[in-house]
DNA sequence: GATGAATGAGTATTCATTCAT
DNA sequence: AATGAATGAATACTCATTCAT
C-alpha cells in the first residue's frame, strides 16, 4: 500500500471507531483510548492525524450530516407528484438512518446538549434537508393536493418517530413482556413497515 | 426549621441540581461538583444524603417519569369524545415537556445509550404512558370514528415533535437567519401553536 | 491541629516541594509527580490548593524574590557611611543567596527563558533590589568618596559572581584535579570568603 | 551539490537549530520537533545523524565552548603588558558572548543544572579559559602592577556580568519604566559601552 | 540521503469518592 | 446535619524514538 493510502486508512478507521464510541456513549463518556482501540491504532495517531478530542468529535458529527440533504434530493424526480415526492423524502430520511446506525444517537445527544458541536457547516446541513419538506408542500399547495401546513413541524414528527423508534428499540426489547400489546407488535415490526404506516398517515394528514 | 425539615431541603436541592446538570452534560459529563455547587451544598452531602452519582441519576429519573402518565389519566373525562380524549392526550405531553423543561434532554440521551438506566419502575412508567394513546385509538376505532392504526407509531410522532421542537430551539435560535422563512416563522412560534397544528394533523390522519 | 493550620501545612510543604524541584530541573523538566512525592501529598491536592503546573511555577517565583528587597534594606542604618552601606548591601545580598539556596538555580533559568514568568510584580521586587546600589553610590559620589559609576554594573558583578560561584559549585567538585591551583583554592573556600574579596574588589573599584 | 557536502549542510542545519531550541527552552523543554522544523528537515534526520536528544545536545555543548579559550589566547600577544593583556582577555570575552548569541542562556541552563552535561572536555575548556586571567594576574603580581587576587572571582564577576546584562535585556526591556533612571540609562548603552565600565572598574580594583 | 507513518512510555490534569471533624 | 481536606484511579494529551520505504 502507498504512504497516501496508507494515512487515509488510518483517518477511516480513526473516525469509523470515533464515530461508534461517540454514538454509545456520547462526547464526555467516550473514551480517546477506547477509540484508539477500536480504530486498532495507537492512540498518538489520533492526535497526530486529527487532533483533540472535540476536533476528532466535530469530524465525526459533519461525516455524519454531511452529504444527507443532497443525497435524498438526488432521489426526487422533478417531474413526480408532490404526493411521490413526499413518499420519497420520508423514505429517504428511513434510508439514511439505516445507513448510519450511530445517527440517532448522536444526533440525539448533540440536540441535548444545545448542539453546541453544530458548527455553521452542519447547520447548513440542517437547512439544506428541511428545504425539501419544505419545497414539496409548497408545491403541493400550488397544486392543490396539500392543505397548507408548516413543513418543519412536519419533518420534526417523521423524524422523531425515526429516532425514536430506532433507540427505543433496546429499551423495548429489554421490557417487552410488561408493554401493552399494539407494542409488542410494533416490535416484531421492522423499521420498514413503520415506516410505511407514518407515510400513509402523513399522507392522510395533509391531502387536500 | 426543623432537622428533618432540613433534610427534606437539602434532598430537593440536591435533586434540583442534578436534573439541571444531568440534563446539560449527560451522565459522563456531569460533573459531582458543579450539582453540589448549584445545590448550595457541600459535595460530601451529597453521597450523604442519596449515594454516588449513579443512584443520583437513578433518583432524577425516577422523579422525572414518576407520575407522567397518572397525571394526564386523570385529565381525561370517561365521558369524553375520543376525539376530545386524544386532544387532552396531546395536551398533556405537551404540558408535562413545559412543566419539565429538563425531562426532553435527559430522555433523549438516556434513548440515546440504550436506555441502561431506564429501570423496571420506569419502563413501567412508559407503559403507563403508552396505555393512553393505545386505549383512546381503541374505543375511536370501535364507535368508528378513527381509522385503525398504530398507536405506538403515532405516540413516537407526537412526542418525537415536541422533544425535537425543545431541543433544536438552541440551534434555531443560532442560526436563525441561514434557515428557509418557515422555519424561522416557526422559530417565532410557541410551543403551544405547533402543538394545535400537531393535534389537527394528528386528527386529520386518523379520523375515519 | 486545626483545618486551616493542616491546609497552610499542605499548601507549604507544595511550595517548598516544587521549588526544589523547580530548582533542579527548571520548569519544563519538573515532573508535577515527583513535586507531590517530596510534598508527601497526592497529586491532586497541587491542583486543588494551587492550580497547574504553570500557577505553582510563578508562586515559587514570587515567594522567592518577593522581600528580599525590604529585607536588605532594612539591615541599612541611615548613619552610616557610603563604604559601610555598600558593604551591608553586599553581604545583604549574600546572605539571601544562602538563606534561599535555590534561587540562584531558578533564576538563572528564569532569565536564560527570557523571564516570561517574572510577573510585574516580580519586576518590582527587583527594582527595589537594584534601587539599593544606585543610592548608595549616589550618596557616595555627593559626599567625594566614590567615584561616578553605573549601578546596575556593579550590581551585576557582584549578583553575577555570587550565582555563578552557587552554581558552578557541582563541576568545580566534579572536576577538581583539573582546574589550576588557584581554582582549587577557590574551592575550598566558602562562600563567604569569596564574598570578602569581592567586597574588597568593589571598594578598590569604585573609591575616589 | 556533493553527498558529502549535503550531509554537511544537514548536520551544520540541526546543530544551529538545535542551539537556538535549546537555548530558548532548556534541554527538558525543546522539542526534536521543533528542532527538526527549524532545520528545515525531517525528524528521522537528527536521529540518523546525530543521535538522540542528549547525544545532540552535547554536540552543542561542545560546539559552543570548544575553542574559546584558544581563541582568546590566540589574541594576546606575548609582549604586552599584564594590564593590555587583562584588557583584551575581557574584550575576547565579550566578543565570544557576542559572536556566540546562545551561549549565556545555555551556559545559565547548564549551570543551574548542576552542569550534568558538561563532560570532562567541556570542563577542560572550561580549565583553559579560567588559566587566562589566572595566568595574566600571575605575571602583573610578579611585575608589581596589581596587587594579588583570585582570578576565578574575578573572572566569575566579568563573566557573570555580560550574562546577566545579556539574559536580563528582555526583562529591562520589559519592565522599562519601572525601573530607576540608572538602569534605564543601562538599557540604551550597548554592551560594549558596559565593558568598557567593567574594564576601568576591574583595573582600578588590581592595580597595584 | 531522506521522509512520512507509527508508537510506547510518559505527563499534566480531572473527578468521583472517602475521611476526619 | 454538614463540611473542608484529601486521594486513587482514571483520562486527555505529548513526545522521543523507531520503522518502512
Amino acid at each position: 500500500m502507498e504512504l497516501r493510502e496508507k494515512r487515509d486508512e488510518s483517518v477511516r478507521r480513526i473516525l469509523e471507531a470515533a464515530m461508534s464510541v461517540f454514538a454509545e456513549e456520547g462526547y464526555s463518556g467516550a473514551r480517546v483510548d477506547e477509540i484508539a482501540k477500536r480504530a486498532g491504532l495507537n492512540k498518538a495517531m489520533i492526535y497526530y492525524r486529527i487532533g483533540d478530542k472535540l476536533v476528532l468529535y466535530t469530524e465525526v458529527i459533519h461525516s455524519l450530516f454531511g452529504d444527507i440533504g443532497s443525497a435524498i434530493k438526488g432521489n426526487i424526480p422533478a417531474d413526480a407528484t408532490p404526493e411521490e415526492k413526499l413518499k420519497i423524502y420520508i423514505r429517504g430520511l428511513a434510508l439514511t438512518i439505516a445507513d448510519h446506525p450511530y445517527l440517532p444517537g448522536i444526533m440525539m445527544r448533540e440536540l441535548a446538549s444545545g448542539g453546541g458541536n453544530i458548527s455553521e457547516l452542519v447547520a447548513e446541513d440542517f437547512a439544506s434537508i428541511l428545504s425539501i419538506p419544505a419545497n414539496i408542500l409548497t408545491e403541493g399547495v400550488n397544486k392543490g393536493a396539500f392543505i397548507k401546513t408548516n413543513p418543519v413541524i412536519l419533518h420534526m414528527m417523521v423524524v422523531g418517530f425515526m429516532m425514536f423508534f430506532r433507540t427505543t428499540e433496546p429499551v423495548r426489547k429489554r421490557y417487552f413482556e410488561r408493554l401493552p400489546e399494539d407494542v409488542r407488535i410494533l416490535n416484531e415490526k421492522s423499521i420498514s413497515e413503520g415506516v410505511n404506516e407514518v407515510e400513509r398517515l402523513v399522507l392522510r394528514a395533509i391531502k387536500a
